[in-house]
DNA sequence: ATAAAACCTACAAACTAAGTAGGGTATTAG
DNA sequence: CTAATACCCTACTTAGTTTGTAGGTTTTAT
């Protein structure tokens, strides 16, 4: 399951790609928007400054805007930064790999190689989703299909 | 990720599944066997009962065994059980679903939409892959492809 | 200068996962 | 019958993570 804190990041990038007109938007407006605890968002707001997402200025006026655009931010770099692992075990993740303990060879452990499934086809979706498509308006006429 | 209890869970079955011509197979044989909490795993197995995966004798000569074949036990099954839902999202998920307070209209929600491919792509492989394929021996020859 | 805003560190509260303790109850060998 | 065996159950403890809070520091426009 997505934590508070991932949810909490797409609502701030989609109220910053819609927004994006607007030079630098305040944390409070986005709080205040989105039902989020000031700090808290604070605390998001800054990892995604941090990892080369958003950009921010200081003092009066200031604010944070994207730095990227909505088409270049991929929902796979959100998860990884603010959920963590997308793999659901270490040893079949790409970006925070660790070995197993007990299992001697991965190329021969069956769970391994279905977690290798799973992690592929669940990188096939949000690697190739970004903001663009949380932003994007589905008509009445032509909705979205899956 | 998936929790240890989960992956307790997979050892215990896989263990039950490579010695089914044994009757039943004592809590501390597996325990000592996969190295886990004799304790712990009593729990586990527990559950894995109630689910109507497992069965027990009680008394002398007692244990659990599997009361349903391999083939028909997925890995779905467990990880739901044991690690709960499958989904990353309330709104998205079959069995323990529960409608988003923000959201009002889910057929619109890009979110939503996008989580429901996530959740279909990730069952596509655990609903179709089982016990059985956790105790396949892939060949030197001909490893397992994916 | 001063007010406004991001930035930073540390901590507290709430929740969940993991493991422990101790006994109760059903079964069966002898 | 009876005692050993081993499942069954409840409650508690410990550890770790998530979520949120507090207070101060730095930067900038006016």
């Amino acid at each position: 399951m997505l934590s508070k804190k991932t949810k909490y990041a797409f609502h701030a990038l989609t109220y910053l790609a819609e927004n994006q007109d607007k030079r630098a938007v305040l944390i409070q407006e986005i709080a205040s928007s989105k039902n989020i605890s000031h700090k808290f968002l604070e605390n998001i707001l800054l990892e995604l400054k941090k990892a080369g997402i958003l950009g921010s200025k200081k003092g009066k006026g200031g604010g944070y805007y994207l730095i990227k655009k909505p088409e270049e931010i991929t929902l796979a770099k959100i998860i990884r930064l603010l959920n963590g692992p997308i793999a659901w075990l270490p040893c079949v993740s790409l970006n925070y790999y660790e070995k197993c303990s007990d299992c001697a060879d991965e190329a021969t452990c069956n769970m391994h190689i279905i977690m290798c499934q799973v992690r592929d086809q669940t990188l096939a979706v949000v690697e190739n989703k970004t903001l663009s498509d949380l932003i994007a308006k589905t008509t009445d006429k032509q909705p979205l299909k899956y």
